[in-house]
DNA sequence: CGGAAGGTTGCTCCC
DNA sequence: GGGGAGCAACCTTCC
């Protein structure tokens, strides 16, 4: 038993969320105490919360990636004698339960800033008080704290642009990564038993899974993850080629940063969105960021490094690698501080048009026509092939080149298929290792001209703009095998192709191959004077609103008012 | 306040 | 093929 504590006892539950690592973990850390001050915990409790089955937006293999972090942080931890406890259920739900029976006094994490975050971490808060304990919060998500970037921002709003961003990035402190422990305070001799005890055994053995040990879910050699219903077998060849945890992240920060000229000249315009693992441009960090398997103070850490080594030579924001890190910044502030930032309904920063398939607006029954278009362009079958070739790597890989993101968000919105950008970002919520909510409905809002970007004229080519960067059509033959025998002035627009040549392919259009649902040249115009008219409409509404004293400059729409002006 | 400058990553046409 | 103007025209930031 955990000795029958006083509540001068010291026992700190850690709970990992987004931070699934040692290196650079705050929170982890303020276990071991600090000289003089603050003793070290008698106890520690590293604690997982597995949501099961909330998470119905993480598709089959984000469960993988984030179950291979989970594996590899209960390595890591067993390293110096601890563990990972994997609990199933709603942190709300139980925590306070963990607390209560493990005699705990501190519940320590890593700090997240989305509203939902926030809200449910007060919930947690609320929960475990009466128990005695202290909520105790850490940086370590991101290099700056969203209240610390809009207290600089004189109008206490988010900067809209990298410029104004970066104006004030570069007056915050540098943070400073903390090493990983190299030890760590005990578990308690028996914290399952102490549970198993207390604990019904319905409850418990809720709680405890399978193996009745609180141990991460085993992810099966053919892809499935029984516990978590995850029963369809994945092919090897369709397994995604990253593999999550903190020592995978570590081992390809290394090896990014051993290449000091790449860092130094990095200017992410010029990465190629067709080259593809393990040839990429562009670092895939992204998904070792999003559940915290590497630290982005770490990474910063890793560049300036690089940067002082080549005597302050270097790409500079908002191309260069460290702006890569600011643009997850920029955008977390942005999300944790706009009013129903997730959508396009009282969005302050949103613009208003009249996208197809908006979430609550229109269902699958009412408009099934427009659910086929999304259906399409989400399977990879808009017969695009430079559009479903990147929607077939996303949803096998896991993750596609920013630009490539770019080319299949703007072909969904205002360039094709005019369908709502949210119906977008949640798709790649379901498929991207690395989905960050704030960053996915941010650049969403980016691509469809929403908000950030309103040049909503420069429209990317479903055609041309893959051609510019991959002419041979080496990206679409390998994720889309059905082609890789089509001639090169026809990978792109197999439709042009003569019959004739269509057979000797191997690859007839409308038979091994879609037709393409959309014909670019005619619907871009369209959609652009769609666009068009909703600015003209929100201009005019501003103007209403502001008496016509402004001649709807700066659109107010839905800005006016403190909406903007929630707490954090 | 008003207006100019600038905005990570467009396309077409022309030289 | 690389660079630059024109396309038609958005918003935020900054002075």
């Amino acid at each position: 038993m955990p000795p029958a504590t006083t509540n001068l006892a010291r026992n700190v539950l850690m709970w990992f969320r987004r931070d699934l690592r040692l290196h650079d973990n705050p929170a982890l850390l303020s276990a071991l105490g600090q000289p003089d001050r603050i003793p070290a915990a008698q106890h520690l409790y590293p604690v997982y919360c597995l949501e099961i089955p909330t998470k119905k937006k993480c598709g089959h293999r984000r469960w993988i990636f984030l179950l291979e972090c989970l594996h590899d942080l209960d390595a890591n931890l067993r390293k110096l004698g601890s563990r990972l406890f994997v609990v199933r259920g709603l942190a709300p739900d139980v925590l306070p339960l963990l607390v209560q029976h493990w005699n705990v006094s501190e519940l320590a994490v890593g700090e997240c800033h989305e509203p939902f975050a926030v809200a449910r971490d007060n919930d947690v808060a609320q929960q475990i008080a009466p128990h005695g304990c202290d909520f105790k919060s850490f940086p370590g998500r991101t290099l700056f704290r969203p209240q610390d970037v809009l207290a600089r921002t004189g109008n206490g709003k988010a900067p809209l642009t990298m410029a104004a961003f970066s104006k004030i990035a570069e007056r915050l402190p540098v943070p400073t990564p903390v090493d990983a422990p190299a030890s760590l305070p005990s578990l308690g001799d028996d914290a399952i038993t102490a549970l198993r005890n207390a604990l019904d055994p319905a409850t418990f053995d809720a709680l405890a899974g399978p193996q009745g040990d609180f141990s991460v879910p085993t992810i099966e050699p053919d892809g499935t993850v029984p516990e978590l219903h995850l029963t369809t077998p994945i092919p090897a060849h369709e397994q995604s080629p990253h593999r999550g945890g903190e020592t995978e992240a570590l081992r390809r920060l290394d090896a990014y940063l051993s290449d000091h000229a790449r860092v130094t000249q990095f200017e992410k315009p010029k990465t190629s969105p067709a080259a593809f693992y393990p040839n990429a441009d562009t670092t895939i960090l992204s998904p070792y960021t999003t559940y915290g398997a590497l630290s982005v103070r770490t990474f910063r850490a890793g560049i300036d490094r690089v940067y002082r080594a080549a005597k302050g030579k270097h790409s500079k924001p908002p191309v260069s690698l460290l702006a890569q890190l600011y643009w997850r910044e920029f955008f977390m502030t942005a999300g944790a501080t706009t009013l129903n930032f997730e959508q396009m309904r009282r969005n302050p920063i949103c613009l208003q048009t009249e996208w197809k398939c908006i979430p609550g607006e229109t269902t699958r029954e009412s408009h099934p026509d427009d659910y086929a278009m999304l259906d399409a362009w989400a399977e990879g079958q808009t017969g695009y092939p430079w559009i479903d070739a990147i929607m077939v790597q996303l949803r096998r890989e896991g993750w596609v080149h920013h630009l490539a993101r770019h080319s299949v968000a703007c072909f969904l919105t205002r360039g094709d298929l005019y369908i709502s950008w949210e119906r977008g970002a949640e798709v790649f919520e379901d498929l991207l290792l690395d989905h960050e909510w704030a960053l996915n409905r941010g650049n969403w809002m980016w691509l469809s001209a929403s908000a950030f970007f309103h040049q909503y004229f420069r429209v990317y080519s479903p055609v041309k703009w893959g051609q510019s960067w991959d002419s041979e059509g080496v990206f679409i033959r390998k994720y889309l095998p059905v082609l890789r025998k089509m001639p090169k002035q026809y990978i792109y627009e197999p439709w042009k192709a003569p019959i004739a040549v269509q057979r000797a392919a191997g690859c007839v259009v409308g038979v091994d191959y879609p037709k393409r649902i959309v014909d670019h040249d005619v619907v871009v115009k369209v959609n652009m004077t769609k666009m068009k008219t909703s600015h003209a409409a929100q201009r005019e509404q501003a103007a209403m609103e502001n008496g016509d004293s402004n001649g709807g400059r700066n659109g107010t729409r839905e800005r006016s008012g403190n909406m903007r002006d929630r707490p954090l």
